[in-house]
RNA sequence: GCGGAGUUGGUGAAGUGGUUAACACGCCGGAUUGUGGCUCCGGUAUGCAUGGGUUCGAUCCCCAUAUUCCGCCCCA
């Protein structure tokens, strides 16, 4: 037998249920917010995320899908969704009408070794917002994933924030601290000596070492900061106080793509035995991004969030989806002399948008009941010998159990007023 | 990429080197040929992830592969 691949799951059965509910609130908020969506490619050009993502970062060193297709051209299957749209943004010049407001939802792949909350094609949903440099549409962003996580139920959610500043003091800031930690390596971890080489920034959320009188002493990146960066922060904590968001600042929060200015942020689900995946969504401000992409000086802030993360924080919760599957019909033809009555009726039903099931099989009245309540049928249609020659139905609410005799010809006005 | 633990029907699972692989739920059939969800009876894995090996004999022991989970790295 064929298994899936490692790293993947077929989406079916319940998690279908979970999926559209959280599709239907973001769509939603979405439209609320006049964010428009966008769809791009899973696949772009190696390229786009070398120079996009970064091209020292993990995600494209070691997690990337690349392949060489039959045309001898580098693709790379989408590790996230910033670097695409903002090839889109370019390409189609919607940089010429700004500000523009942005929303996806799709499969993101990365080569990793699988865990719970950890996928090799996993869907991400996000927002990109492009020519607004304000630190109100920061605060705006950060109120935007608040909002959905509050409205699909989920309680326990952290969020953290921080500024990392622009290229120059965050130059600065790296230097001090490969200065502060030099005389101290030989006391850190394999990791964090790894780390002093390719990402300095790193070693300070580590967690072998985080006790260490080093760490402690450590400088921290809010004195790094130019005068326009601290304003930027300060001003988009400031409107986060006016929307009532509760947030932590955590000055060792660094994020591992290469594109982000100032802002960064993160939301935890703050559940027991959620597990080390925790981070459910996350984005900053990418300010330099566009412009490193050939395009013009666009500042940009975003965020994304993983969508079967999002459905584990929902189940470790038990939080209960409201679904939308329910038959506003069943159908039983008593015997199959009503069979073809049975189906004229379903067939006019459905004209009508009653979404109406029967079973076609011949199945005995007991098993036909169960499998209208399988489907969660609103009510019941019994249509037999009596129902044909009187030219009348039978109509069973399936949750008050009441039978009520209906003209064949009033049937669609009932329904109409019953569901 | 590194380290560790698993994998038994549709589901939750018990179990053993040797005739028919417990039990429960579900599903199917019957008691009940126009009204069910209760009850009772019956059926439901020629097979224990896959491929090799050891053995008279393997679901059980050994090896490899696949896959899941946990920790690390990293991240959604």
């Amino acid at each position: 037998m064929i298994q899936k691949q490692k790293g993947t799951y077929d989406m079916q059965g319940e998690m279908v249920e979970k999926y559209n509910y959280l599709k239907r609130i973001f769509q939603d908020l979405m439209n609320e917010y006049n964010i428009k969506y966008i769809d791009t490619p899973i696949f772009e050009s190696s390229d786009l995320y070398h120079r996009g993502v970064g091209e020292t970062t993990d995600i494209v060193t070691k997690e990337t899908y690349d392949f060489k297709d039959r045309g001898d051209r580098n693709i790379t299957l989408r590790p996230e969704g910033t670097a695409g749209i903002v090839r889109s943004v370019i390409e189609n010049k919607l940089y010429t009408t700004l500000p523009i407001k942005l929303w996806y939802e799709g499969p993101m792949f990365r080569y990793e070794r699988p865990q719970s909350g950890r996928y090799r094609q996993f869907r991400q949903a996000g927002v990109e917002i492009f020519g607004d440099p304000t630190p109100l549409m920061d605060a705006n962003v950060i109120s935007i994933m608040v909002k959905f996580y509050e409205r699909i139920g989920l309680r326990g959610i952290k969020v953290r924030i921080n500024s990392i500043g622009n290229k120059e003091s965050r130059e600065n800031y790296r230097n001090a601290l490969l200065e502060h930690f030099k005389p101290y390596l030989n006391d850190l971890c394999e990791d964090c000596q790894n780390r002093y080489e390719k990402n300095p920034l790193r070693i300070l959320d580590c967690k072998v070492d985080s006790d260490k009188e080093c760490m402690n002493t450590a400088p921290k990146i809010v004195d790094y900061l130019d005068e326009k960066s601290k304003k930027h922060f300060d001003d988009v904590l400031k409107y986060l106080d006016l929307m009532d968001i509760k947030y932590k600042i955590d000055d060792k929060l660094v994020r591992g793509l290469d594109y982000y200015t100032d802002t960064v942020f993160e939301v935890e689900a703050e559940i027991e035995g959620f597990g080390s995946q925790n981070v459910i969504g996350a984005g900053g401000r990418y300010n330099n991004l566009v412009e490193n992409m050939d395009g013009p000086s666009v500042p940009a802030v975003g965020f994304a969030f993983g969508i079967e993360r999002i459905i584990n924080a929902l189940d470790a919760e038990d939080v209960k989806v409201i679904s939308d599957n329910s038959l506003d019909c069943y159908v039983i033809p008593v015997s199959e002399n009503e069979l073809e009555n049975a189906v004229m009726l379903v067939n006019n039903l459905r004209d009508n948008a009653f979404s109406v099931d029967m079973d076609y099989t011949n199945k005995k009245m007991p098993a036909k009941f169960k499998e209208a309540d399988r489907y969660n049928a609103k009510f019941i249609i019994i249509i037999g010998e009596e129902e044909v020659k009187n030219n009348k139905l039978t109509i069973k609410d399936n949750l008050t159990k009441e039978e009520v005799k209906v003209e064949r010809d009033n049937l669609i006005d009932y329904l109409d007023v019953n569901i």
